[in-house]
DNA sequence: CATGAATGAGCTTTCATTCAT
DNA sequence: GATGAATGAAAGCTCATTCAT
């Protein structure tokens, strides 16, 4: 049987143990239900599944989050918006003609986003959102204004420097958005389960559908687009 | 005591109104069914609801239909596969040129989908596909597949004419696609809760991918699209 | 359009048939009942299957019978203790020795009853006795009760003639009863579904049965079984 | 403040004490079950009403039980497969002859299982097997396979030792097993209901059985029933 | 704070029974 | 009498939420 003092000291190294993860637990709760809301969506997913995968009990989500819609909320507000400086300073430098900057935001897009589990928020926010109309404005306030501006200023740009004719703002704005949106919902739905043999690979059809564009946005055959070019880097 | 024709005459009329109710229960019943489902998804949506919203009880919606999932497809045969001949005949029998075709395609296509509650249908199986990939692949086949086949068709036309250059069908497809269901999902989560000072006006949103797109697709600059052509006559 | 007369005569012919069809509606109902409370027993057969074998509808059964329970009870009432004159008068002639007329009274019951449809309602009233105590009751007093005493008379028969030891006559009946009961309980529970590889052939076992059985009675070694009886003559 | 230690011992016994109600969660639960479904059947049995005879609620009997099925299959193993061990073990190590262990085989079984709510379980399988095919192969062969297999066992012993004639297997195993299967029938059937003024007496009715079955097996007149057995110890 | 046993409202589906026709 | 469309009470099972420990 061991000496009281070591079982104290026992119980206060697992005492602050226990503090320093109590500061993390709603994060890592709020990382576990987004893999999760992001795999099997919002009614699907159990609350006691989100508490295992991020290693505690059900009574604890319920003691950080009085809801399981309460999770959701933190869920979305947690995981978007953040990004929006790095990716307007990245874009506000570019130096190259505008065709090739709209097919860098589509790429980086992809790579930064539709190609990670990022994507399946803006899904999810599309099934849920008339139920969750307060977050839908959020979501409409915090992401979706922000990435139209940034749509706008670099068809804005193309239209000043001559290499775009005029464009209606208002909806040239989505029609780089519907391309990218669209795909993130394909792949979370049919793009999952069905669509097996004639399966749509996103990169090539991002490809495709900027040739379009820009060939019917520009005054004459937009440059040529890059054979490779890297994005990550 | 009335006459034998007398009696005959009044069964067959007693006969007639019980089976014009009967007939018209299956319709009643997917009617309330579309609109719940859109107002509320398929999995939040309770059978008992339908029935009651149909004005009948929950015994009778399973009389009718054998399960939820029944219940669905039979919205989805009723309100868009069933119409598929008509659409196909329109569009096979259309002879002006095919930018002119595509762009009546798309406003046919908001006229009897898109400014329609049937649209709620495609966003309600992006967002529960996932979770229900039986229905996903039911209308995958049913849905998908054909309107995919008659968008091949549309544009086969163009390319065969010599309107279009070559495309690519299995991205040219989606090019089409991506803006319709873009709108049919936008609508249904953001469109209908935020985005209210911003709105987008779907046909013009339309009208605009449509040139766009055609300009695209083009080799020389598309006929201009007529002024004011009447869609439903 | 035919005359009002031909209608009136067709009318006549069908009301006349109606009526003779209508007193047959019962015993046509509890014919059909029996056939399904034996394959499928008394809460897994549905009343609509039950109108439907019968040729009618399910309105109709709950216009002759209150309920499906006492659809139950008229059943055991129909098909029971009618046939006892005909078995005592048969057993009461018989001529050889005792330990043949039991052979005899085995074989005959399996040929007229356990291997009909008759001993599903043996194992149907073993079944439900204790939700039925009063058709219970019932079925004690007209069936059991008078094959027992057939079977006392018989046993007392080889008693009286010296042929058999003497014998506890309460339990000596069971001796003989248990293994008819037995094989009717379990060719309609375990024998039906189960027990494929190893089934249990009834003229066999009821054979292996009665040769212990008087082994066990007789005084000494039994005559031989008759190498082959026929029975249904 | 309380010592560490004291802590460490308070939490020992707060868990002991919550764990020793959920270790008899499901004994109870099993106890609930086999009276209710001994009382009314599987299929009549409704899973809330063993909740609230176990004093739980329903979910709570799905927390430990995932289905129904696996609850009846529970209560088959906790009262009979389970006990077959025991079983065999005293009737390989018996010493006496072979009549004495039959006699003592079928007095056990009452002991054990005829005489308390167990064979209950018996006949529910009995008139349920048909209806619930997964249960009664499970029954088959947890239950009936290895009575079968003991008996025949038992027998064996005395064909080998020279006390019995040659037996059929087959059958011999039923001639062991129909009297008991019949008294387990009888009892919660007619037994309970009526039968009143000749009431079987099941110990002197199995007795009655054994000695029929010993004078039929055995070479000789078998040894005499010993006047009084204690079966218990 | 953390736990996880316990709860019970809620869901889909079935089917005996009713009753307008 | 006969029909069969309509009913609604159950039933098995799930899972967000609570709360004693």
């Amino acid at each position: 049987m061991p000496s009281p003092i070591c079982l104290f000291e026992i119980a206060a190294t697992v005492r602050a143990k226990r503090e320093r993860r109590k500061d993390a637990r709603p994060a890592e709760l709020v990382a576990a239900a987004l893999e999760l809301f992001v795999e099997k969506g919002f009614a699907a997913t159990r609350a006691e599944e989100v508490a295992k995968r991020a290693g505690v009990s059900k009574g604890t989500l319920f003691l950080y989050f009085a809801s399981k819609e309460d999770l959701f909320k933190a869920v979305v507000r947690e995981n978007i918006s953040g990004r929006y400086p790095e990716w307007n300073a990245r874009f506000e430098a570019y130096q190259g003609n505008t065709a090739d900057l709209v097919r860098l935001f589509m790429r980086q897009w992809w790579a930064d986003v539709g190609n990670s589990s990022i994507s399946g928020i803006s899904k999810l926010m599309m099934s849920e959102a008339s139920n969750f109309p307060e977050l839908a404005a959020f979501y409409q306030q915090e992401v979706i204004e922000p990435g139209s501006a940034l749509i706008r200023r670099i068809l804005q740009r193309g239209v000043d420097s001559g290499e775009f004719g005029p464009i209606d703002m208002k909806y040239g704005v989505y029609t780089i958005l519907a391309p990218m949106l669209f795909l993130a919902t394909w792949k979370h739905s049919f793009g999952t389960c069905c669509d097996a043999n004639n399966r749509l690979v996103p990169e090539e059809y991002l490809s495709v559908q900027v040739e379009t564009i820009l060939h019917g946005l520009c005054r004459r055959p937009p440059s040529l687009p890059p054979t490779q070019e890297t994005i990550t880097s």
